[in-house]
DNA sequence: AAAGCGTGGCC
DNA sequence: TGGCCAAGCTT
């Protein structure tokens, strides 16, 4: 969960997820959607896959691998993971590196290439390996991570705080700002997205995204992106057409939501649709070329089931407003 | 090697 | 507001 994650955002996930699988078993045996529903909405949901298929791993053998190679070979578990887990958790002798000692690393000894490059990382690596205290390595770690976190932070360090101000040189080149150097950014794309909320006997559609990708087995609304020139309830029966075959008219727009990515921002355009001609009996029954499930579901289901951010704020939106339903 | 993968907080 | 960033990993 710490992937990525503020500690803080994480633990409330954490919290949950702990008292609903307290053991590896009960998370190998669990429904693969309910872990999935547990994380909703911290993002990066191959980890819930991972963490899942790990712990049949684990559970299937009985024990908790002792070596950081073996705790490396799970599924999920990086250098850092993989580090932090064998030093924090096993007092074992080794290093774990995340943002903040990255951060702290660059900055003490003004490492002047951009740290999320080959040659930058490799510097913190051998930095890393230098300093460790062996027998301390767990405490060690944590406490440079928790330097970099409440002292050493990105924008506005304590440096009047660090109890290791004197020896940090950045601090003494007056480059506290300049360290650690970024790879260039890169802009972020501003896309039009229509999201079609397609209700029919009063029963909404929804489809599972597949496995691999974004939002990988997570459900959502049919959409797609605004093309240029075209309205956004066009896109919405165009893009429900698309992905399920469903002829459709918009019955009443639902608002708009502002969701931003880490490299796009996008503003989804929803709508309330109807059938084409409500004279035909039954739920119509879809072609998927988008999906690899899909469900008739009430208002009330959709609780049970995994969104993507963007498309739980608008179920919100539809349960705070009940005009429709 | 570099891009894909989420989300919300912060300034 | 918009860009940056977080207890990174996988392909």
């Amino acid at each position: 969960m710490l992937q990525q994650t503020q500690a803080a955002r994480a633990a409330v996930y954490f919290q949950r997820f702990v008292a609903r699988f307290p053991d590896f078993s009960s998370l190998a045996d669990a429904d693969p959607d309910q872990v999935l529903k547990l994380w909703e909405g911290l993002g990066y949901y191959s980890r819930a896959r991972n963490l899942q298929a790990a712990a049949k791993i684990i559970a299937g053998r009985g024990v908790f691998p002792d070596t950081l190679e073996g705790i490396a070979a799970l599924p999920g578990v990086g250098p850092y993971t993989a580090g932090a887990v064998a030093a924090l958790a096993l007092g074992l002798d080794h290093a774990a590196v995340d943002a903040n000692v990255e951060r702290v690393l660059s900055r003490s000894h003004d490492i002047d290439a951009p740290i999320k490059e080959r040659q930058g990382r490799e510097r913190v690596r051998e930095l890393a390996a230098a300093l460790l205290p062996p027998g301390r390595a767990g405490d060690f770690f944590q406490a440079l991570m928790e330097l970099g976190e409440v002292v050493c932070r990105p924008k506005n360090p304590a440096c009047g705080l660090c109890p290791v101000a004197d020896l940090c040189q950045a601090r003494h080149l007056g480059i506290v700002a300049e360290r650690p150097v970024r790879a260039k950014g890169k802009s972020i794309e501003l896309i039009t997205v229509a999201t079609a909320v397609f209700r029919c006997q009063g029963l909404i559609f929804i489809q599972r995204r597949r496995p691999g990708g974004a939002w990988g087995n997570l459900w959502e609304f049919p959409g797609g992106r605004v093309e240029a020139g075209e309205a956004p309830e066009d896109a919405a029966v165009r893009e429900l057409s698309e992905e399920t075959g469903f002829s459709a008219r918009v019955e009443a727009p639902l608002g708009v939501i502002r969701h931003g990515y880490t490299t796009y921002r996008v503003t989804l355009h929803c709508y309330l649709l109807a059938p084409a001609d409500p004279t035909l009996p039954g739920l119509p029954f879809p072609v998927l070329t988008a999906a690899v499930e899909s469900r008739w579901a009430s208002l009330a289901d959709l609780d049970g089931l995994a969104f993507p951010a963007g498309h739980r704020k608008l179920i919100d939106s539809l349960r705070a407003d009940l005009r429709f339903f």
